[in-house]
This record gives structure tokens, C-alpha cells and sequence, in this order.
DNA sequence: TTTCATCTTGCTCGCGAGAGCAAAAATGGA
DNA sequence: TCCATTTTTGCTCTCGCGAGCAAGATGAAA
């Protein structure tokens, strides 16, 4: 009480020694930060009068330890040449930070490492862990479920089979026959279906959808390439190998992205390496709408998820204590734009 | 011993169940899982193999709140528009895991935002802040920094005038003489400087330099034009907005950007509103060397920042326990592609 | 004023580890 | 073989908070 002067070492202030400034218990300072606790305004008032004098914050790891509950969950991503990645980072980390939940960031190096992963995410006791990398396989996620290391699984951005994950993505079966149908409506007869790589548990329909979509209403069977990392420098390696040297009866008159990253490749292809038009041409669908893609130089059509949705529902999942099945698709939207 | 079995719940194995299952003393079941513990290798194997029998992982939590060392480091990032971002993330995340070390992730959404940013942090008592951001000012640090709610903070890609922060970042200024030596070499005469956001703390001296530096060798001072923020498709509305309707004599003949954040939107303007020849109309030179610049289409003139190297750096850092001044510039390179 | 319900406050115990020390075991040299 | 040294192991106490309960304060109804 009497002008005791701590040096205000945060680092160490404690919730004692707010008590003792305030004159009330460690209990009744503790409640003060608790959104949840019964406390009278009075205390409330002199807690806080006394915390922000000391500069004291509660401790969020002993907090958890003592109530099970971390609210943190760990965001696992690998595939950091899409653009995309950006854009899904920025809502997760606004949005989730918004309803109070932070995020341990984990870089995937590979599928061999995804195991090592999620341990490092465990050992912290995340209440959750959302995945939006791609190289995962089905026996690592088994076992780290059945080890029930964390409440919840979530799948984000990416459709799973595995009926122990929660898996919240856009509709890509729907999305596909939509681009499937907008490409045949606009006269195009040669589609080429570029694809990233393939994973095991978390898939992505749209190659199948679209192929056999395409094979099934217009007759014929589309050619397919794969490329194996969603990075537009590789996707426009792979498609310059493709196509450079075929005679014009031999070249795809589109171009159906899986993403907007492989689009973004083979766009600069197009019109670099085999010094063609897009659209023209050579017309071009990708999927994602990143910023680059209403770029005045890409103008590219594409198929717009509605990342900020998905999000909301994702805390939705995060704090409900339910068992129930959370999976859920969303609809997205076709931005048609000069490229197709 | 005999037979008893759990049903392999990781999510509460502790310690003592390993250390019974083991027959061994809790004690030893954590100094197993510490590197510079003292244990024989019996022991250590008999801990080992009940662990991963139970399922067992070490709370770090608990370990973190024991020893006041969480070996957690939040990094606080806000331009999410910046394609130099992503490749930044890329390097600390793999990086920094590799070394042990944990991330957690903040959105820091605005500058008002930053405080509340920090204090996000600090309640999770992490080790050490990593900006790289770009929306602080002098008194949320300052007010951090009093606090002392970490031991280090730490402004990457960006230097800092401010004597307890540290800064690791390129050298700017011996950067821009280079660039401005090189536009002149090439017999660019009227160039136009396009910058950033102007930020309190943690600036880049790019802009000062090169105008300073031209006006002072070349006797000409160049135009110069500030966007809000490192977003290409708000580059290229400010570009628009300045140069559509000069007549050819009034334009640039060079536009130095500040980083490709800004040239890539800049030369999207040039080529697709302006309908001018990157190069030879208008050349343009940028900073980063993100993975577009070197794309087909863009062929970017650029400079690029040992973000490898200085990221092995802040892991140095990090792990150092001295009390020096640890600011550290790192020289970069000049990349001369087709666009200057 | 009394009585009972409600709100607030303080307390015991526990969360899962680490520091640091003391006891026990292993090791080595004469 | 014996004693001194070193290594390994176990233990007490602590880190900062929350759950849940019991005691105390408050207030409304009788």
C-alpha cells in the first residue's frame, strides 16, 4: 500500500503481488481477467487499477495447464509457393485471433516430417490442429487420432474422407461441373487438365470431378498433367515440356487449373514460352481467385471460395464441445474474367 | 507391470504413468526427454520404450512454466499483400523448428492493433518477438520494451533506430546506391521513386537513399510517389493515377519501387493501362527478388536479401544469452534481369 | 428484525514439469 | 579389496493459475 515501488519487471509480476496492491486475494485477481467469473465491479475496479500499475498479464501457460484448455490451435501449412496460402493465413490469423484463439504456426517440411509435426503441435496441448498443408498421409493422421492428442482435427480447405477429421472446405465436385459446363458453353472442345500432386488423405475432386464430368457429357476424355507442388514456376516447367512443339491442332485450346498458382504458370507460358494468346488461343480457368488473379495482367477466370465463410464456421467448430459431425461443404463462386 | 492396460488416451498420459510403467522415478522420465540431462542409457531406453508404448509426450507447458524458458517466439506480421511475406515465413518457420523453436503467429491488423498484439503475446511468455510487420510505432515498443515482457525483440527485414530493439536486416542504403549506380549506368535519366507506407519504428531507408544519392550525383531530384501499403493492385491504381494521361516526355523513364510488392503492380500498369513496353518505354527496377520477379512475365531487375543467412542469424540470436548489441546488416545482391 | 437465497470471496488441492540438492549406485585407482 | 570420485537417481519445493467448495457478505421478502 504505502508507495512500495517494484521496479514494474512484467516478466515477474504475478497475480500475488496484485493482490497485495489491490488488497484482495491471488483468487479474486485471477477471477478479474476471466470473462467468465463472478466478481463484484468494486474488486473488479481495484484489481485492475492495480494490474495495470504493475503491468501485470496473466499467464496463459499456467492457465492452461491448470484448466486443460490452451486456446491455442496449431496451424499446420507446407505448400508456401501458393499465393493462396497468403490469403487463407490472413483471415485464419484475423478471425481466430478475433474470438481468442492464437495460433501455433508449423511448417510441414514434407510427408515424412507431417508426423514429427503434429508432435511438436501435441506436446504443446493445442486444443486443436488445423491442417492446410497438403502432404499428409492417411497412416499419420490414424495415428496421431488415435492417440487423441488433440480435441479436434480440422481440414481446411481440402475435402478428407476420414470420418474422424473435420473437413471444411468448398464444394469441389459442384465447382468443377459448374467450370466443366462454363468451358463447353464457351465453345471450347480441347480442355487440358493441369493438376497438382496427389495426396492421401486430404483430396481435392477436382480432377476426377472434371474429367469425368467432361468424358461423360461431351464424349471424349480430357488430357491430364500432373505437377507436383503448386508452385507456378513448376507448373510452368511441366507445361512448357507439355506443349512446347506441338503443332496447333495438337494444343489444348484451355487450360483447366486445379489452382490459380498452376494457372498463373502456365498462363506465362502461354504467352512466353510458346508466344501465344490467352484466350485466343490457348483460353485458361484456374481455381482459388488470389489477388494476382484480377490482376490487369492475368485477368484470369476462376472459381472464388469463400474463405472468410469457411472461417466463421471453423471458430464455430473450435468452440463447440458437441460430437457431432462438422463437416461441411461450402459454395463458391465462378468469376469469369477475359482468360476463359 | 503385468499386462495393465490403458486405453492409450495420449491426451493424459503424464510423467508418472510412463515413470510406473517403466520402473523408474518420474524424475527420470523427464530428464529423458531433455537433452542436457544426466541418465544412463539403460534407463533412458526403458523411459523410451514405455513412452512410446503410452503414448507419451512431454507437456511443454508445464516445462515452459518450471524453468521460464518457453522456447516459443511469436512473430507479428501484418502485410499480407506482400508476396515477400509469404517467402519470409517460409525460411523462419522451417528454420526456427529446426533449432527447437516454436511460433506463435499474430496478426497484428492495424498500428492501433500492435499493443494488443504484443500483450497477446506476452501472456503466452514467449522467448523472444519477431516483427515483421510493418505497422509499429516508437510507443507500443517503447512501452514493450519498458514492460520487459520479453527478453528480445527482434525487427527482421527492417532496421530500427531504436537502441533495445535488434535489428537484422539487408543494408539498404548501400542497396539503392547500387541500384541507382546501375539505373544510371544504363542511361536511365528522369526515374520516378515508388515507396511504401512510411513507418515509425522500423524503416526502410530506401527512398531517402536513392533520392538523396541521384539528386546528389546525378544533380536531379527525382519524383517520388508513396502507396499505402505493399499491395500490388494498390501500387497499380496510384500508378494509373499518376501517370495515365502524361504525354511522353513527362513520363519516367524508370520507376524505382521500393520492393516487387509494388514494381509487380507498377509493371502490370505500365504494360496493360499505359499500353507501354516494360523496358523500353519505362523500365522498372524492384526489391526482393520474390519468386514472380523471375517469372516469364515479369523478368524483374531486382535486388535480393539473404533471408537464409540472416534468419540463421536470428536463430544465433535467439540462442545467445549475452547482453550486446546484436544488430546486425546483411549486404545483399543486385539481380539484373530484362526489366532495367 | 429475521430468514433464506444469491453473490462474492478465500481456500485447499492439483495441473505437469524443472532446479537443486542429497542419497545411492557405478567407476576407478592403488 | 577398499576408499575416493563421478555419475545417476529420487526427492522437496516451486512455477502461476483454475476447479470446486465453504465461508462470508449482501439483499430482498416476510
Amino acid at each position: 500500500m504505502a508507495g512500495e515501488k517494484k521496479p514494474a519487471f512484467a516478466g515477474h509480476v504475478t497475480a500475488d503481488d496484485v493482490a497485495v496492491a489491490a488488497g484482495v486475494s491471488r483468487w479474486t485477481v485471477n477471477r478479474a481477467f476471466r470473462k467468465d467469473a463472478s466478481i463484484s465491479t468494486k474488486s473488479l475496479e481495484k484489481v485492475m487499477v492495480a494490474a495495470e500499475r504493475l503491468g501485470y498479464v496473466p499467464d496463459l501457460r499456467a492457465a492452461s495447464l491448470a484448466s486443460d484448455r490452451s486456446n491455442l490451435v496449431a496451424l499446420l501449412i507446407d505448400d508456401f509457393a501458393n499465393p493462396h496460402k497468403l490469403v487463407m493465413m490472413e483471415h485464419l490469423t484475423r478471425i481466430l485471433r478475433r474470438e481468442g484463439w492464437d495460433i501455433l504456426l508449423v511448417n510441414t517440411l514434407n510427408r515424412d516430417d507431417a508426423g514429427h509435426a503434429l508432435l511438436n503441435a501435441s506436446q504443446r496441448r493445442v486444443d486443436a490442429v488445423i491442417l492446410i498443408g497438403i502432404q499428409f498421409d492417411d497412416e499419420v493422421l490414424e495415428t496421431a487420432l488415435h492417440a487423441r492428442r488433440f480435441r479436434k482435427l480440422i481440414i481446411f480447405a481440402r475435402t478428407s474422407r476420414n470420418p474422424n477429421t473435420i473437413s471444411i472446405a468448398v464444394d469441389d465436385v459442384h465447382a468443377m461441373k459448374e467450370i466443366a459446363n462454363y468451358v463447353h458453353e464457351r465453345g471450347y472442345r480441347r480442355p487440358m487438365f493441369l493438376a497438382g500432386p496427389r495426396t492421401y488423405s486430404a483430396h481435392l475432386l477436382r480432377k476426377e470431378t472434371f474429367v469425368e464430368y467432361w468424358r461423360g457429357h461431351f464424349g471424349v476424355e480430357p488430357e491430364t498433367v500432373a505437377v507436383a507442388a503448386y508452385d507456378p514456376a513448376l507448373a510452368a516447367d511441366i507445361v512448357t515440356d507439355t506443349l512446347a512443339g506441338r503443332n496447333a491442332e495438337a494444343l489444348p485450346d484451355i487450360i483447366v487449373c486445379e489452382n490459380d498458382a498452376l494457372a498463373i504458370g502456365a498462363m506465362d507460358v502461354i504467352r512466353h514460352k510458346l508466344r501465344l494468346r490467352v484466350s485466343e488461343d490457348i483460353a485458361i480457368t484456374g481455381f482459388d481467385d488470389v489477388p494476382q488473379a484480377d490482376s490487369p495482367n492475368y485477368r484470369l477466370t476462376t472459381y472464388r471460395q469463400p474463405i472468410s465463410d469457411m472461417v466463421e464456421y471453423l471458430v464455430e467448430v473450435l468452440g463447440s464441445s458437441e460430437d457431432r459431425d462438422f463437416d461441411r461443404l461450402f459454395q463458391g463462386k465462378l468469376i469469369a474474367r477475359e482468360s476463359a
